[in-house]
DNA sequence: ACAAATTATGCAAACGTTTGTTTGAATTAT
DNA sequence: ATAATTCAAACAAACGTTTGCATAATTTGT
């Protein structure tokens, strides 16, 4: 690997010293216009590049947001990562994002390495097995801003951003009722993951609300895949007195449902209504088109750098901590429209 | 932001040095071993986690390398990431993603940033609108070792890991051909990109094996996005001569095509047939379930991040300048199955 | 015209590691 | 018993920046 240029090599070039180098790169007011210029100038030519590990490690920050999320390849998660990028960006700050596929071995191996890395700031969507919070408490106990989204550590004081899932699915479960379905199916995720459990509350109430009972039999817990989504679809459907609708936690959940039950000649919408939650984009291609929640993906993730930002930049970070919750949005295609047809 | 612990606390506190805790903590043969333990029990117990910067900064590493790619919600990026990763990890690298969107200035800022922060190398599967490479030319002028995957730059000589994209296209519309279609339309990207072009280049291959005049009525180059697909499909449909399949350079655009020929009431694979590119899960999912290429994107990940160390371990790094081609696979669904039905 | 204020630059320390070299003690070989 | 070797730890410099402070040159106020 070849010699990099260093702003010693500038200042040597230029017959000065690497504090005004230093300075000039950055538009500092005490260096004089002629000087900046000719700085400028001939950093360009060297091609010089900042070393960030050494500014960095002087400056004591590294102008780096770490963002752990389960999966990447999930519309929901690519459009708050998206989201974060384009706040960060106008602050300067690059982000590093980490993928946990759920694991929370993983999980701990990002948020070990954000450590070692010393990222300023951590936003977190926890996995699905997360139910111990550990490595999250050593964010906190090292000063690193942590900042939950979607899937949040609600025993901790940190600051969450969220959506209303209580009021997404109450929404959700209202519609497949004035669609006249009767008995209605939740799939859901693990209750120790705070929107699982918020949805199924959401479930609960519109139920609860028309006076209408509420059967165990009919409500799954699972990990929220395809697979998963066949399985439970198959199983349910075999039930002495199967449901006449689904509402499950996840777009890719309902997919397996909705697939089982195209290949297995029931009709949807008319036998059996069907709705999601994310609003992934694929709920809009496929057949019927898959009435889904949509959360507000990308604002989810301009809030969560926001909040960072606002974190860091106030002085009293004791009083800053106040969570935001986002209304989601009842997204309703052909899967569930029974009346209209 | 609290004092994080350093060597130098674990120094004084041990009443030693900094390169001797240096050592015990990365486990250096010339610290005896009851000083390795007093060192490793001491650092648990502070919590002392290695400030990277100030390490890498000394020793000239990041252990980092880049990785750019064009989307990460795409099953085949987020497949290449994961086989990157997981070679990564065993050699004790962390990867940092940035996602270009398919635009050229986002492009230009994630290489500057990697180069900024001084990745060890950058591994890249460039953009749609890339057909200027300048910003890559800086990395190769810093002696940081690039590495293409997919999408390459062909002009230079660095290394590339791609699949055998004309044997891809040759195989898919040799398939059409053996199901008895006759007129195949062609959608694929711009012509500058290598995939795109060899991928035409079998699909004019298949045709002209089997004697099949080419007409340039039914080739179509767009950004193979889903609305792409729907405006490409609309206007070949119209022509005179419309075509009896479309061979489709990407997933996205073929779903496109597909549910506007639904849509339009065509029926798939009976009056037309399709086939996409990239095996992207969703063409397992919808129906009818679409015929697609599979380019062992998790593997392809692998290998490229195999070049990259095979390179970084080689003292004569003009030497392996291999590069790797991958055969790809044709996953034959019911949206090309004429003959079976 | 002289002190005070401003402007532009230089000096030197610091950030937290890693690592080549030195030192001293303990072990082995002759 | 002495020289040669090995082992364990210490010393000190270096990585490339940023930044508080000192300094010199210039401008301003009176």
């Amino acid at each position: 690997m070849a010699k990099r240029v260093t702003i010693q090599d500038l200042a040597k070039e230029l017959n000065t010293t690497t504090s005004t180098i230093s300075r000039a790169l950055r538009n500092h007011h005490s260096i004089s216009t002629a000087m900046k210029k000719r700085v400028l100038e001939l950093a360009k030519i060297r091609n010089y590049q900042v070393n960030s590990m050494a500014a960095n490690l002087r400056s004591g920050k590294s102008m780096t947001i770490g963002v752990v999320v389960p999966h990447i390849n999930r519309d929901f998660f690519a459009n708050v990562i998206s989201g974060i990028e384009g706040v960060a960006k106008t602050e300067g700050y690059s982000v590093v994002i980490c993928q946990t596929n759920d694991k929370i071995d993983k999980e701990r191996d990002c948020i070990s390495t954000f450590l070692k890395t010393r990222v300023d700031g951590v936003l977190i969507s926890v996995g699905l097995e997360t139910d111990c919070f550990e490595h999250l408490e050593q964010v906190k106990k090292m000063n690193v801003p942590l900042i939950f989204f979607d899937r949040v550590q609600e025993s901790s004081n940190s600051m969450t951003i969220v959506n209303d899932d209580i009021e997404g699915a109450f929404q959700a479960v209202s519609h497949l009722l004035d669609e006249g379905y009767k008995r209605i199916a939740l799939f859901s995720g693990p209750d120790h993951i705070n929107i699982y459990r918020n949805r199924k509350q959401g479930y609960l109430n519109a139920l609860e609300k028309r006076g209408i009972e509420i059967d165990e039999k009919l409500i799954t817990s699972n990990n929220l895949s395809y697979e998963a989504g066949v399985e439970s679809v198959k199983r349910t459907m075999k039930l002495k007195n199967p449901p006449d609708a689904i509402f499950a936690a996840g777009d890719y959940v309902a997919l397996g449902a909705l697939n089982w039950l195209k290949k297995n000649n029931y009709r949807i919408p008319e036998d059996i209504g069907v709705v999601g939650y994310s609003n992934e984009k694929f709920t809009n291609y496929i057949s019927p088109s898959l009435t889904s929640v949509d959360q507000h993906s990308m604002e989810m993730g301009r809030y969560a750098a926001k909040t960072f930002f606002d974190l860091i930049k106030s002085d009293n970070k004791d009083i800053v901590l106040n969570s935001l919750s986002i209304n989601p949005k009842l997204i309703i295609r052909e899967s569930s429209k029974r009346k209209t047809i």
